[in-house]
RNA sequence: GGCGGCGUAGCCAAGUGGUAAGGCAGAGGUCUGCAAAACCUUUAUUCGGCGGUUCGAUCCCGCCCGCCGCCUCCA
């Protein structure tokens, strides 16, 4: 990268980030067709069902993508779509007796409740499919006109064969594919792997006038329009699952670049697998766990586990699995009850925050691909080379508590973790006391001083008795030298 | 079968051609009335295995073993 390339840097000044794109197999900056304005467009959900922790994990990694540009000072044109028209729809409604439009509605309701539960900052565009039909239909047009597509019935395919970069995305060779793919007998297509662009009508399902004929779309054209419709020919970065890959991500990309003859995306970005005692969580396997499972079964309160269930999305790199189990949860768990323990003294000493260091340490970590653990471990490092400046009446030098504000802050803005005040983070396991009785603040403050005129007066018995009744209301006291104990959530 | 990825301490997880970050958990200790928190010390002669290149490889090359994923709906 050439130094005096203006896009060698982001718009805050530090180095361009780089990311690895599926397509090249590299680690590549980015370099974005409009300096300082990055075109995002990552897959969203169909609205079929309720959303799970793969989903969290891909919804979760981009949104770190999407913080991190913006503290990168980009403008972000962050588009995510939902795909409200497609063959599990409208068999899941035939299943339930419901409408397409009641269950769209429940499962965009489901949906948007569970991004919100986790903290994801909403994107600049969220584009529903059904509202998108002339730019399929004009997309679909264009490619009839192109002869890369071609009318069966009341069917159109995409002819695969035409497009010459059929595979490159997926690493697959055609021919490969053509072995595997599947060869439907009521089907017509000219070559199995060609795949349906639009779907003609038939009873019982929906359908849309189309100038080719009246159907509904294939899945992957809906994405390809949006994209185009919203963030033009040739966007940025576009991001999903792994096994968005293939076919979804290579079927958008040969549509899209068939109609426009130009680049479809820059950098192609892929997030790995949760898995469940190692094994792939998906639907035809039956192993999912629910966003909304996680939340409502959590010990604690929302805030509270959205964060526990970031860190422990996030704190294995994006492209590697992340495997659920308890020993890992509880792992990201203690790892954030120690940084708000840090976090308080943090706020015990209150000053200007300024990058230093650490800080940029972390920034420079997260556009490295970003990488997560390192950028945890830059906290934790902070953490623990302060935590022994501080001591009855000291605290550390300014400059490195400005420079850990500021490590902090980042981490709240980018990593949205650390976002509590400390007094509002609730520790440990969640296991502790049956918290059915429910202290009034005042009745608190008199036991914690009840507590001290006990222990004052060496009535270790008594001022025990009354620390564990606050601890099964759910408090731990933490006796303190220098005044009133301090009091954490359990 | 084809393609891709991975294999670093009990667990999670960085990393570099020059002799192994960090976290969590564990052990011992200091402090404390006891706790908690904090602090100190401690935990891989070794980076799946075998060869090769090199003065030197965990990091480069080859082979092998094991795990995972994609090739079919899927974040």
């Amino acid at each position: 990268m050439n130094s005096r390339d203006p896009q060698a840097v982001s718009p805050s000044g530090i180095p361009s980030p780089v990311f690895r794109n599926t397509l090249s197999q590299r680690t590549e900056p980015l370099l974005t067709r409009v300096p300082g304005e990055v075109t995002m467009y990552v897959c969203g959900v169909t609205v079929y069902d309720d959303c799970h922790l793969g989903h969290a994990r891909s919804q979760t990694v981009f949104d770190l993508l999407h913080r991190l540009l913006r503290r990168l000072g980009y403008r972000v044109r962050y588009v995510r779509n939902i795909t409200d028209i497609d063959d599990k729809i409208i068999r899941k409604a035939q299943e339930t007796g419901r409408t397409i439009g009641e269950i769209t509605d429940i499962y965009i309701d489901s949906f948007h409740r569970d991004m919100r539960r986790l903290g994801i900052l909403s994107p600049e565009k969220e584009p529903r499919a059904t509202r998108y039909l002339d730019p399929m239909i004009r997309l679909i047009g264009t490619l009839l006109e192109k002869e890369y597509a071609y009318r069966r019935g009341n069917d159109v395919y995409f002819r695969v064969r035409k497009y010459g970069a059929y595979g490159e995305l997926s690493h697959q060779k055609i021919d490969d594919l053509q072995a595997g793919a599947r060869v439907a007998t009521d089907e017509e297509k000219e070559d199995p792997l060609d795949f349906a662009l639009w779907k003609g009508a038939k009873p019982g399902e929906p359908s849309y006038p189309a100038f080719f004929g009246d159907g509904r779309p294939g899945w992957h054209i809906e994405c390809s329009a949006m994209s185009l419709s919203e963030l033009g020919e040739t966007i940025d970065i576009h991001g999903g699952g792994m096994d968005l890959m293939f076919p979804h991500h290579e079927n958008e990309r040969a549509q899209s670049e068939s109609a426009t003859g130009k680049r479809f995306v820059g950098i192609w970005i892929h997030n790995g697998f949760v898995t469940l005692n190692e094994e792939k969580m998906s639907k035809s396997l039956g192993n999912i766990f629910r966003i909304r499972t996680f939340f409502e079964t959590s010990p604690f309160p929302e805030e509270v586990t959205r964060e526990w269930l970031r860190v422990f999305l996030l704190s294995t790199h994006y492209a590697s699995p992340v495997d659920l189990t308890e020993d890992n949860l509880a792992h990201a768990k203690n790892a954030l009850d120690s940084l708000y323990l840090f976090k308080n003294r943090l706020e015990g000493v209150p000053g200007e925050s300024r990058e230093g260091p650490r800080t940029l340490e972390f920034l420079s970590a997260l556009c490295r691909d970003m990488d997560t653990p390192v950028a945890f471990r830059v906290l934790h490092e902070a953490k623990n080379a302060l935590n022994p400046l501080f001591s009855p009446g000291e605290v550390p030098p300014e400059d490195q508590l400005s420079d850990a504000r500021a490590l902090f802050e980042a981490a709240r803005n980018i990593l949205g973790i650390l976002d509590l005040p400390s007094s509002g983070w609730v520790y440990g396991k969640g296991e502790s006391g049956t918290r059915e009785e429910s202290l009034p603040p005042e009745e608190m403050d008199r036991l914690v001083l009840e507590r001290e005129k006990a222990r004052r007066e060496k009535d270790y018995s008594r001022a025990d008795a009354i620390r564990e009744r606050l601890k099964n209301a759910g408090y731990l006291l933490e006796d303190n030298p220098g005044g009133l104990p301090r009091i954490r959530k359990i």
